[in-house]
DNA sequence: TACTTCATTTCATATTGTGAAACTGATTCG
DNA sequence: CGAATCAGTTTCACAATATGAAATGAAGTA
């Protein structure tokens, strides 16, 4: 007996991911059925595996019973030396950038189909974007996933439209593949993406690619401001940080 | 047959944890024989686990085939309503802290024996103090620790100690219990804490403790700074902070 | 080459997690 | 107000699942 999803050793370790990520979509708590129903899990296994990751806080049930993500989760993640290396070596860059246009500047990983941000410098500025550091958004909403995806070729852009069917979040930017081929890959050709309103009403978004000595992407770098505020001319300075960033660690073109 | 640690229902899963959270104390990769050796697990069970784990994203080999967190964990963590109430209302203050002394302000919250900063406030600043959001530290090496030690009491910090031995991080500041729960207590009585470089050798916090409308601790606000810099005038600025950033969650003193 | 040490795989075993069904306790509805 | 519905939880008999001892493989050391 198996799932969609692929598949690995200890069954309940994939079942308990599967609930995981089940609960951490949702930014409310949610129902034990709701869970059940987005697993697949029958509602007593799912209320089991629940209660275990409950004990370990990495669930938590809310006054009404209904789960949310458990604090044990915020304090696992990484300060992996290796991202912390690429967080050393931007956060002098990113400082600079914020000050300069006094904009929201985020590093961010890609994880799967999502990007995750992982660190950020924020403006003194009354109104600035706040992008919060663990926070996801599906690679084709986001600057720097069409770079990601863009990076891939035409095959990975299919498979990944095909894999998540391309979900709108705001306005339906593609509403064809090609559409979204093409951005991706010119996107790449010059260097940077743009995001303009797809993954947030009012947010725009510069982003690039960040690669080491490897020659692999090593994280990417964005700056996100309201979308009447963002101005082209800031591109280069953007793209620039990002070609310096990745000098520092060890890239050469 | 059982570990000394307590358990739940589910045997895999604690275990599960017990191999993330060895993992995460680690800051470089490391070898299964020592995971293997602090969960007191059997290497086999051990291997079989941690590579469920990975099937899953939630920890990494690197190219020696050591071990170290994965990037899924990054991505799960709390955007929970709860946090991000406390987050929303105290940012504003925190980054008019971090204007007024140009020094990084923090945001922690605890799970188990330890405090997690999970939001920040850094300065336009050449030197300053950077936490990691995600990384953890000790109650007691903390500023916001010992408040929380202290608000449960002298049981509570007994407790504490006998459980985890109060390894000294930097000097050894307590040598004797008595004199951590005297630092603890008086913290709680004055409203406010200092971490004179137990932490970290140069760095000096002051932090006080958030409450909500139903006067439960909401989380932990703190500054933090080279240690030469720090002034004790800041702390009535902090404290201050502290009180209206709880008004605004509802408490009522 | 022989000796250690650690990582991985195998495999027989019973322990562990499974899910159908029963139970509880809300909430809705006739 | 009682019947019906539905979500959550607990129980339990069963077998699939995770277990760990031992064997194998891979690397490093003398």
């Amino acid at each position: 007996m198996s799932s969609l999803k692929p598949d690995s050793r200890i069954q309940v370790i994939d079942r308990a991911a599967l609930l995981l990520d089940a609960i951490s979509r949702y930014t409310n708590p949610v129902k034990l059925k709701i869970l059940s129903a987005d697993t697949g899990l029958h509602p007593s296994t799912t209320h089991r595996i629940l209660h275990s990751l409950i004990d370990n806080s990495f669930v938590a049930q809310d006054s009404n019973g209904q789960y949310r993500p458990g604090k044990r989760l915020l304090g696992l993640s990484s300060h992996s030396q290796e991202n912390n290396d690429v967080r050393a070596v931007a956060l002098p860059y990113m400082e600079r950038l914020r000050d300069r246009f006094s904009e929201t500047i985020n590093l961010t990983i890609r994880e799967g189909d999502v990007v995750i941000y992982f660190e950020k410098a924020n403006p003194k500025r009354m109104m600035h974007v706040q992008q919060i550091v663990g926070s996801r958004a599906p690679l084709h909403v986001a600057a720097v996933g069409k770079l990601i995806l863009g990076s891939g070729g035409k095959a990975a852009i299919e498979s990944y439209a095909q894999r998540t069917n391309l979900p709108a979040y705001t306005r339906n930017t593609f509403s064809s593949l090609p559409e979204l081929t093409q951005e991706c890959l010119t996107s790449v050709q010059q260097g940077f993406a743009l995001d303009n309103e797809e993954a947030e009403i009012g947010v725009g978004c510069i982003g690039v690619l960040l690669y080491d000595r490897s020659g692999g992407v090593a994280a990417g770098l964005s700056l996100s401001a309201p979308i009447e505020r963002r101005r082209n001319e800031w591109i280069e300075d953007v793209v620039k940080a990002g070609k310096e960033i990745s000098a520092k660690l060890g890239y050469s073109a």
